[in-house]
Parts: C-alpha cells; structure tokens; sequence
DNA sequence: GTAGTTGCAAATTGTTTGCAAGCCT
DNA sequence: AGGCTTGCAAACAATTTGCAACTAC
C-alpha cells in the first residue's frame, strides 16, 4: 500500500462511474464500477494488488482486477506508470480540470507527493523538433529521502 | 535486448573494474569484474536479463548477478531505473566525466537515444528547498516514434 | 585459515489463462 | 436470451533464498 499525501487537486466530486463507463463502450457491473470510483479517488497510481485489497470486500476477484486494467490500458484510459521500486500501477488518464503531473518519493517511508508543475513539457517540444520524434510523452519520478525520515529514529520507516 | 545509439559520452577507456571493487570495499571475482565492465561500457540501463546473458559464457549464475547488483544498489554505487516498458533496469552512477543523462525511447522500435542535457537539476534543488527533501535524484524518459518509424513501411519496426 | 561469495535448485511471489457459471443489457 | 464478464483454480513466469562447495584475501 502507499501513503498519499492530498495534492491541490484531490476532488470531492467523485465521477459517475456507471455513465463514465457506458460512455466508454463498456459494461457497468458491481466490480467495475468499485475500480473505477477507486482509481478515479485515488492521487496516485496503484499497483493491482493495492486495487484488489480495496475492492475485494465488493467480492472482487483479483483476475477481474487484472482483466478490467487490461482492458482500461487498450483503450487508453487508464494508464500504465513504472515505479521507481520496481512495482508497476496503474493511474486513470487526465480529465476535465486535471492536469498531469508527477510525483516525489519518499525512498524510507515510501509516501508519495503529487508534483503540480511539469518543468519537462517546453523540452519536450524542443526535443520533438530536433530530433523529429512525434507523439512524445515522458515519465518523471524524483526520490530522496522526507523531512521525517531524516530525524534518526523515524516512526515512518519501512522495509526497503 | 537494447538497440543503442551511441552518444557523446561513450568512452573508449574502460574502468580498472578490479580496483574500482576494491576502492568500494567490495571482492574482485571473476563474475563480478564481467559485470563492472559490462555496465560500465553500456550507454543504457540494464536488465538483470541482460547482463546474465552477457556474463554467462564467463560462468557466472543469474543468482550471482542478482545478489551483486542489489549490493551494490545498497552501496549506491548503482542505481535502478524504471523502465518505460515495466522493466527495471541497472545503471552505474556517474563516474568522473560523466554526467548523468537521460533517454529518449522509440515507442515503434525501442531504440533508445541517450538525451545530455538535463531540465530537471535545477528544479531538483527548488523541490529540494521548497519540501526538505534530503538526497534527491530523479528518473526521467521521453518516449515517442522515431523520424524512421513514421514512415508507412519502416524496417525498424518491433514486437511491443 | 576464514569470511565472503558462488552455483545449483527449490521456494516464493507475481502474472496470465481456461472454463463453467452468472450477470448486464 | 445471448454474449460479455466473473470467480476459481491451475499454469506460467519472474524474483528471491538456503546451503554446501569454493575462492579471494
């Protein structure tokens, strides 16, 4: 599990995620919507088996959870994130009034920080036109070690 | 495996691998030397696969390279990178002369282009200030379709 | 000599698939 | 009703560990 720390932009306004999901071509059932309305709460991306231990109590299968992921990163709508730990998650696409942004992580205790600015996307356009790549993205993670892991006996401190 | 461009830092000189191990406190053994001048010579991060396939014919176990690079991952001689792909990846840190950089990936052939320049340092330290965060590094890739695979018909282009 | 290191193989963990039963539209 | 979706369990793959033999210092 991962320690979230609310950004500027956690939103009370949950999406409907029965619409949302008819909207996409897909069927609203029990479990879906449960991972939808998680991914959709959540500030930072998920691993599957952070997204199962939450919707398991729904009676979740975590194959659902594999399978509707899956099927969500065909069709571009959720988005596949390598974490600096090796784990792979998993984060819904931007919508409406949110902006994509990156994330600053805590190597001892592992808590996670959105990051609102992006310094990376006027390079991007530059590096696009030099070396005449198209459909650029990037991914950008900075770690270092919190204000709290740095006191000697931190409570917050976890397994590598 | 990796296609590789080469870049401006690629060197010709390679490390003395066996007093590098012994500067760092660690054994010189024949595996571990294979491993030191297979990163040290490689302009991009590594698999665990990778290297085991480079290492094998000196008789050296995936055992072995798995329990070395976590070693020295410790000692922070090395570093991990989160690979566009899902996979984690290996590379030494900065050596003398060398200054770290970044990647620019073809999402089409996963050729992969080292990029010098870095946009992030400077707002690393603003992060750094801003939040107190001790020991910062960061891990950042441009991925997108090379000028070659834009063409209808490209060669290049892979498996994903 | 001795502590650290290795290869081998097994254990553990994580990912993916097949299939019969169930649910959404 | 009918096809898409699910839970369960098994298959597959990747990562990690135990241990006796070996090697560097």
């Amino acid at each position: 599990m991962v320690q979230v720390i609310m950004g500027k932009h956690a939103h009370s306004h949950a999406i409907d995620a029965t619409a949302w999901l008819r909207q996409n071509g897909l069927r609203a059932t029990h479990g879906r919507i449960a991972i939808v309305q998680l991914l959709d709460n959540s500030s930072v991306p998920l691993t599957l088996a952070d997204i199962h231990e939450k919707v398991r109590a729904e009676g979740c299968d975590f194959a659902t959870v594999f399978r509707f992921i899956s099927i969500l990163e065909e069709k571009e709508l959720v988005q596949r994130v390598a974490w600096i730990d090796g784990t792979t998650r998993h984060e819904i696409r931007a919508r409406d009034g949110h902006h994509h942004h990156h994330y600053l992580i805590c190597r001892t205790c592992h808590k996670v920080e959105p990051i609102d600015e992006c310094v990376v996307e006027r390079f991007e356009s530059q590096i696009a036109k030099e070396r005449g790549y198209a459909g650029l993205s990037h991914s950008l993670q900075l770690s270092g070690v919190c204000p709290a892991c740095q006191k000697p006996a931190a409570k917050t401190r976890k397994k590598p």
